[in-house]
DNA sequence: ACTGAAATGGCGCGACC
DNA sequence: GGTCGCGCCATTTCAGT
């Protein structure tokens, strides 16, 4: 299991921070960076990653540049919240590679998608091509996002601080 | 602006579907991915940089080993929707570090967010504290996920290929 | 546990085919 | 788009404090 917390000193989290921002530094920058030298700098990001605290690097591309300019969030219901529903529904969700979130909620509706488009010609074929042939889905609701406001994949840290 | 998009060839697209799943790919295991050699593959990587197409790379931290447990989606609409208001609220929003996600919608709610935090106590502080302070806020729902069942930065490419 | 030096080896990056 | 190769610099180890 994944689930257990880390303790974390202040140049461990500083550490997270500058990479959040930028994975690219290098060793050398991003020791600098947080005020360590070169070498117990690098040990600590081998802990972090060993650790599971650091889970890679990825880059981020411009989804208006690839055509990418509507989100959709859709909001599912299943007939039945039992485990081989949401199962059966989870496996079939998680190979789009549209769908670039999905949570399981508490309340009225069982899941919530946020799904990346071109169009909405290109959003109804996955919903009668993929989200309606799902078995156990009882109803779907969809919502459109005018505009991005905010997007970032840095997750806060200062609750481990004092 | 940043809003044309651009012609790719297969190249390029698997150029940024291999840097979308990992950054840290040297340029010499890029290119051989891709079925480039390394100069050429380079040059690709340059000019996705420079057209802005590639936005940067960033580290991915496991928010649950930082004790980052719940998800809260925050439905906001606001007393007016002229230009003001929405700056204002996009203004007070996009310094919070809990935020990480805020999206204006069509519909009923005027935004959407997203927020990690630890539990809701924590919650509770940032709804009085914050949200609740920006001038023009007229209604506030909150619907809390039970767990993130699929998270992707990697935007889809298959849209922009045959 | 951090520092600094030092060697090695990979790779960025240009010139040229 | 591919090949070659120089030279830089980041990574990694080791000894020292």
């Amino acid at each position: 299991m994944t689930f257990k917390p880390v303790t974390l000193d202040e140049a461990s989290l500083r550490i997270l921070d500058a990479l959040q921002q930028d994975a690219t530094l290098s060793n050398a920058e991003l020791a600098e960076r947080v005020g360590l030298s070169a070498s117990p700098c690098w040990r600590r990001v081998a802990e972090l990653k060993q650790s599971g605290v650091l889970r890679g690097a990825v880059s981020l591309v411009d989804p208006l540049k690839l055509g990418l300019a509507v989100n959709v969030f859709v909001h599912v219901t299943l007939k039945q919240q039992d485990k081989a529903s949401l199962e059966v529904f989870t496996q079939a969700i998680s190979q789009r590679p549209e769908v670039m979130e999905c949570y399981l909620m508490s309340g009225e509706a069982d899941f919530m998608l946020r799904v990346v488009v071109e169009d909405l010609i290109q959003y109804q074929t996955l919903l009668v091509d993929c989200l309606t042939q799902i078995p156990g889905v009882a109803s779907i609701r969809s919502s459109f996002a005018l505009s991005q406001v905010k997007y970032t994949t840095a997750l806060p840290t200062g609750h481990l601080r004092g």
